[in-house]
DNA sequence: GTCGCTGCAAAGTCTTTGCAGAGAG
DNA sequence: CTCTCTGCAAAGACTTTGCAGCGAC
């Protein structure tokens, strides 16, 4: 097996635990625990995908059809969540900008032009060498992100 | 010297080479070779600056006052040219979309959170391992980029 | 002359903001 | 009770589109 790997499924973080996180962020900025800002959390942890904000309010008026929040709350919310480095957000050309949760579990991703579906794998030689070519020039590297587009197995098939 | 390279002044691609070749696109389809599209075209390069639609549009009113060349042919043109593959765009985080000229001179991005400004390059072993995680993982590469987000020498100092 | 192109302004899309009432602490 | 949060609708930012006249071929 090569040291290519895209399971993700043995979270490090839990959702308790990042529930908990939220709160003390939450707490420790003054800012109030709210059902939407609950539900937002953890309908993007409970869905695998990578959400735009639209796609996001569609799940949640989809799973709690009683709440009626607004999208600008998810924006708001997504905002927070990506200032406190909970979420992460990537720009995938066409299908514009998507999040994520947990920023430090990271890894890189390959879109498919055919279907849109998306591929999580994380590479050491490339990410040791990310960091060799930031050092040679002089660079002081915050962050990266790198995509693969192309057409995965099954839209080949 | 490490294999790392950010020299791209020795364009593969003159600008006459560029120029006939773009006229050879718009008459293999029944489109027309207008002053805005050749000043669109030589105003990008020109520019060793990676352009926002606006930006672009701010240099050509400056260089070309007399012209008056609409935003809406701007967008028109840099689209046609995507589509042609003789521009490439890309997302800069905060710094929105941006187009490049050359699409065949790969080549991937450091972006400086503070100043902003982007420097070039290439890799190959990145480049290779990028080819061998697309086919361990069934994938039929198309197309790929990355950017390494951090603060450049300048900044540092 | 024909038919595509352009500038303009209007219309779309996506995202942010102001506000008054609701609700967490 | 206070002060933040929310939904709503309006406003903004960015991009696309319809149209009538212009201009390349």
């Amino acid at each position: 097996m090569s040291d290519i790997t895209t399971n993700f499924d043995d979270r490090i973080v839990e959702y308790e635990q990042l529930l908990s996180d939220f709160k003390a962020l939450l707490k420790s900025n003054s800012l109030k625990f709210t059902i939407q800002r609950e539900v937002i959390l953890e309908t993007l942890y409970d869905s695998d995908e990578h959400l735009t904000p639209e796609s996001l309010h569609n799940l949640i008026q989809e799973k709690f059809p009683d709440l009626n929040i607004g999208i600008a709350t998810v924006y708001r919310t997504l905002s927070l969540l990506e200032d406190s480095n909970m979420v992460t957000s990537l720009y995938f050309g066409a299908q514009g900008k998507k999040y994520e949760l947990g920023a430090k579990n990271h890894h890189d991703h390959l879109i498919c032009t055919n279907c849109g579906c998306i591929t999580e794998f994380v590479d050491e030689q490339i990410e040791e060498r990310q960091d060799k070519i930031a050092n040679e020039l002089g660079f002081k590297m915050q962050d990266h992100s790198m995509q693969i587009y192309g057409i995965c197995k099954n839209c080949r098939n």
